[in-house]
DNA sequence: TTCTTAATGCAACATGGTTGCATTAATAAT
DNA sequence: ATTATTAATGCAACCATGTTGCATTAAGAA
């Protein structure tokens, strides 16, 4: 598991997110990248780098998984810690937000994590 | 929209939700009604139930939408207002969280709505 | 330079969800 | 009760996201 080779693929992703600071869905992932690379090598290029801690995801309420910098693995968040994230409903723009998530407890239920989205506008997008 | 017609799926639909008190995906609603109606007819009635605002939805970090009882419309919210969801890591088990959603203000950002997944365990599956 | 095998490309597949259209049936009108 | 209107359904074909098996390629160790 993890990425164990940095071929030309792996470095053109890892570009893109060194440069580009907010979240991506595979979707635009693969299409900024069709005749670069194929389809499946993103999405599995994007697995190998969760699994590393070089990137972590979430879905959107649109139901595509976005990725983005940090590490979001269970006990050994160093990099990042939960957060909420950040969807734009008028350009599509999405980021982490820099928020403590704060799990409430809840009687009858064991909480082990949370994903929050939050939806509205972003900074480019107001009024 | 919304609906005008009580047919006999409609009813089928309706009826389930009055017995089940838990949020029901709808590729289970799919199989459920696999021989009572269509797969397209299950999708329909249940945008056509939330237009109504007698279901609302969420969608789990599998990525699949799920549907339960009660409106959840912005700004006509009556008999429900904007909840968590609880998803069983265990069994699968899915419910509305009677917790109210607090949307925290973010400088640069318009927060008009959020979405609250919890992951864990339900009551059946502690321990 | 050679060898090992992680990683890729490709095509075929799986699943969730949507759509156009002919037909059916709920309800309003007579 | 009968007829007319049209919302709702079934069906099949479609679209999108995501996955998989397998032959081939190319990192990087030896
Ligand atoms: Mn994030
Ligand atoms: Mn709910
Ligand atoms: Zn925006
Ligand atoms: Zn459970």
């Amino acid at each position: 598991m993890g990425v164990s080779r940095k071929t030309k693929t792996v470095k053109l992703l890892l570009d893109l997110f060194d440069r580009k600071d907010c979240a991506l869905s595979i979707v635009e992932l693969v299409s900024t990248f069709s005749g670069k690379m194929n389809k499946s090598t993103v999405y599995r290029i994007l697995n190998r780098l969760e699994e590393s801690g070089l990137l972590h995801s979430f879905l959107g309420n649109d139901g595509l998984k976005r990725y983005a910098k940090g590490d979001q693995r269970p006990a050994k968040s160093k990099n990042t810690t939960m957060h909420p994230h950040f969807l734009c409903e008028d350009c599509g723009i999405s980021s982490c937000l820099p928020l403590e998530i704060s799990t409430s407890s809840i009687p009858n239920y064991t909480i082990k994590s949370s994903e929050q989205l939050y939806l509205g506008q972003c900074n480019n997008c107001q009024m």
